[in-house]
DNA sequence: TCTAGGTACGTACCCAAGTACGGAGTCAAA
DNA sequence: TTTGACTCCGTACTTGGGTACGTACCTAGA
């Protein structure tokens, strides 16, 4: 199952769904595979490759538009534009960590105001989120 | 502006789309408001607590669903569903910040081989992300 | 040679949380 | 009373990343 895969090994080989090459093939980061005539394509190595590369950078947060920017700058040897993209995805992670603990914060204090008032009439929980003013700012 | 507001002024006392609202109508979120026989809408203190109430809860992460059960908890009076809920967005937001801090650092890693190989061949950054491996693991 | 199962391709659908649009009705001011 | 602004209501579109379906084709094994 090395090299000439039909699509549904190549799919397997990379654990991903046969739709989702299409998907790929589709939006241009997959190149249609040779195919003799009419007939069926065939995926190798290269290709694999190529597919492992864009599930990886996805799994660091990069969505396919960037994807497909990180893959265009292969050829070309623009190793710069590449650090700014990483960076700037790293400085977008970082900001998503900030906001999240912010909430974090405010959830665990909602959660606490339930907490001290077992048996009491109503929701502290929802009492908090019903008043006018924000529970806590980030 | 405060009791008996129109639709717009509803929806901008919130700084809401009007969209959004009958959005939310649709979605049993909110009521429709009595009107006087196929005339306009008129929308109270009542309804615009009930939206702030929407919008806060969705800050905090809330999906529309979530809000939805907690706006049902608030007639009857069970503080505990709604702290479990609460409780299980809590655990919701510290695992996405613990997948992001893994992610922040594999970044990083990527970003920092940029650094250190300037002017030399191809992009360490986009190598790395080719190479069978993963680059770090969470 | 027949046939089951894989492949190619186009199109439509899924999720969430709205946004946009178009036609008809209503209302207040000039 | 007519204009212009607003409202109501239904339907369709948006984003991102796929998934699903239907039809026609190809191809390997019995």
């Amino acid at each position: 199952m090395m090299e000439s895969m039909t699509i549904s090994q190549f799919a397997a080989a990379a654990t991903v769904n046969v739709e989702t090459i299409r998907y790929y093939q589709r939006r241009k980061l997959l190149a249609l595979p040779d195919r003799p005539l009419g007939g069926i394509g065939r995926y190798g190595l290269e290709a694999l490759t190529r597919l492992r590369f864009i599930k990886r950078s996805q799994s660091l947060g990069f969505s396919l538009d960037e994807v497909h920017t990180l893959l265009s700058l292969e050829d070309r040897q623009s190793c710069g534009e590449a650090k700014a993209i990483g960076e700037h995805k790293l400085a977008d992670v970082r900001q998503r960590i900030k906001t999240l603990k912010a909430l974090e914060i405010a959830l665990q204090q909602l959660v606490a105001q339930c907490e001290t008032s077992k048996g009491k009439v109503s929701c502290p929980l929802i009492k908090t989120l019903m008043r006018a003013e924000e529970p806590a700012s980030s």
